[in-house]
DNA sequence: TTGCGTATTATTGTATACAATCTGTATAAA
DNA sequence: TTTATACAGATTGTATACAATAATACGCAA
């Protein structure tokens, strides 16, 4: 009846189970915990009023999302991200972008190009009133809205994966009204090439967009990282 | 002291919880569990004379890794891939191994160089001879050393995850004979490129690598997929 | 026989108890 | 003063007990 997710994201976003995993993800993209802090089992399960175990389980999860790390007998830590992470990211991204918007070219659905479409409009408009929340929730919707459009499992959840990832350092990428403003004119340039069928361009601009994106959020110091981690040991 | 992993595999290997966890992962990977079987938490742990917390734990992160679904309050299932999946995770690779090779060529070690160019060596002399389980080894240790070469946590993380993730279905990809040669043929020309440092040479190679491969495993029905996973319901 | 409703059983979900391990401190010896 | 050691506390690892849920079997009526 339901189909066989391959690379399943947490089955139940409303059960317990998910609720407490989410409750943690969210706090660690949200930044509530800070990089290389420890997080206690006791104490996460209190503040959920739940048990230790529903924790456990949730942090097992979250280790191979790698929001975390976890050692043996010691304990969980908020994993922290290097500039040279964010690079890799952004390297892998583009190219599977790019495949993303040539399978989308294929295999969007009428109401996906709309909505694809929609997107680009409105956030246009909220860009020359200077809505900024609106615009970095129609740029992420975006490309949620590309990577379901691909009709490939695998891809769509690495790629949120990926995206979700890079949203703890990506904080006011956006901020800047030039960049705001070309990101845009790239988003348009994608949905026109995916809704011309054109798959060599889509892919081309799609690709061209994560370059862009992660040129402009290195030049301004946009990424927040540690990149000597453990101070005094090594490097 | 410990580097931070970014995308960390379960740590420790031979701790009871690694150990519960690799089991049943090799049980699936190795076709014991077969797709679609449900996977009883004291069943198992029974078998491997523990209780069903560290069963669970590795439940919970096997469904992550994709190998099993869980449907809350019912059950724990090996996945299906269909023929869909292989193919997507072949063009996957085929970025990826090519980006990987890429970076392989500005930071891979004298040591892994070394080992990589034994390798070629020594799957040419176990082809002529014949010696198939041999040459299936140093085929898989071929891509491990490429990945571990490009020197990047998230990159060799992801393949590594793709590259087990497609031996559950490439039983005997290696089996013919003309394939092998070609496709150490194909190890030796990523080899050479890497150590000549031609990124480009090496992308490319790489790539085509990829390609070949899913096309000879696809040409040849090598890979054993269900397509209607759940029969009677849809399509 | 078939269909429905209930009871029983099996299995998962959660909480708790106990064991093992690690960390930090205090104390004593060099 | 420094170092080593032992103890105490905290924290994680595992097992078990109990609760909730789903699957099954059974009985009864149509």
């Amino acid at each position: 009846m339901e189909n066989y997710d391959v690379k399943s994201e947490v089955t139940d976003k409303f059960s317990l189970r998910g609720r407490v995993f989410n409750k943690i993800r969210e706090d660690i993209l949200s930044g509530k915990y800070k990089e290389h802090e420890e997080l206690k089992e006791v104490a996460i399960g209190e503040e959920l009023g739940v048990s230790r175990t529903p924790v456990r389980e949730a942090f097992r999860q979250l280790e191979l999302e790698g929001l975390i790390k976890i050692i043996p007998n010691k304990g969980a830590y908020v994993t922290g991200i290097t500039t040279k992470d964010v690079q890799d990211i952004y390297m892998i991204r583009s190219l599977l972008e790019g495949l993303c918007a040539r399978w989308a070219c294929d295999h969007i659905t009428p109401e996906q190009m709309d909505e694809m479409e929609e997107n680009v409009y409105l956030a246009e408009f909220h860009a020359s009133k200077g809505h900024l929340d609106q615009m970095a929730e129609l740029d992420n919707r975006f490309h949620d809205i590309l990577y379901e459009a691909c009709d490939s499992k695998m891809l769509e959840h690495l790629l949120k994966d990926f995206h979700a990832y890079v949203l703890r350092v990506r904080k006011k990428t956006l901020a800047s009204e030039q960049r705001s403003n070309a990101s845009n004119n790239e988003h348009r340039k994608i949905m026109e090439a995916i809704k011309e069928k054109d798959k060599d361009r889509a892919e081309k601009v799609a690709h061209q967009h994560m370059i862009n994106a992660y040129e402009n959020m290195m030049k301004n110091g946009l990424c927040e990282t540690y990149d000597a981690p453990d101070p005094g040991s090594e490097q």
